[in-house]
DNA sequence: ATAGTTGCTCTAGTCACTAGAGGTTCAAGC
DNA sequence: GCTTGAACCTCTAGTGACTAGAGCAACTAT
């Protein structure tokens, strides 16, 4: 019942069919049993473990991050210390990614209000993305 | 006196030598005059252009964008309300990235604060990455 | 049985750079 | 003037994470 061709899977997990034997290809998936004419077969296991993949990589965990996850997981024994460390240092990085985008929001909607309806050469769009002390934020 | 070669535009610009010379491929940058030897000789408005082209894609504009607002910047009697329109767009993704980002800190976070210290095996942070329906939010 | 969809492998392309090879030119010190 | 070492030149190829296409095989429905 829980048998999937690699069409089917894509359509469970939202992963596009290439995307997976992307996958298989560098190791991410195992390499499934193959039917008589040589198409792939998965189970809910490997289903599972590309969901896992789908869900982390739309977190925006880094492909490595991803690979020690998937390690960790293996060993349902172990404990989870490390893998508390991964989410951990995921979380400080988006923190900062969303200050470093707030700032850029205000810069943004900083240069709409400024200026209204001039001529390019006197547009402080061009000036503030010239001219980078003038945005008082840093990248 | 603001006559730089490709070394001293890449350290006034923060934009390395390579990346230059890329930019200079792609259209991007104007192929600047050549010295007796052949080597790059770039003026101020060079720099001031290599520098909207940096600011802009620090602020994550994406190039065709990029492009289009070199275009309207070179046209210094136009009115600048397709530049406007492209930083209101800019503006409209980083909203939509920062909601997002909000979400999944959100979701990181409780992952960390619902599993104290068991095993991999009953670990929280696995479940909720393996299974998209536990984390509440949409990628 | 046949048509149409889905699957297979393999190669090559994408984007925005980055790295390296192999050679030339420049700036400084003697 | 000469030498040395840094900076420059072009060109090719590599990166990561896919994506697209060619050319062919297999599955599914009628």
């Amino acid at each position: 019942m829980s048998d999937y061709s690699i069409g089917e899977l894509s359509a469970e997990t939202g992963v596009k069919v290439p995307t997976i034997r992307y996958y298989e290809g560098i190791g991410l998936l195992p390499a499934p049993p193959r039917s008589e004419g040589n198409q792939r077969r998965y189970d809910a296991s490997a289903r599972d473990r590309l969901r896992f993949i789908a869900h982390a990589r739309a977190m925006g965990f880094p492909m490595p991050s991803l690979r020690a996850m998937l390690q960790i997981a293996g060993h349902k024994d172990a404990p989870c210390d490390d893998l508390d460390a991964l989410v951990r240092d995921r979380l400080v990085e988006v923190d900062d990614r969303i200050s470093r985008l707030t700032a850029l929001r205000a810069e943004l909607s900083g240069m709409l209000e400024s200026h209204h309806h001039g001529t390019v050469g006197e547009c402080r769009v061009v000036e503030v993305l010239s001219d980078h002390e003038q945005c008082g934020c840093e990248h």
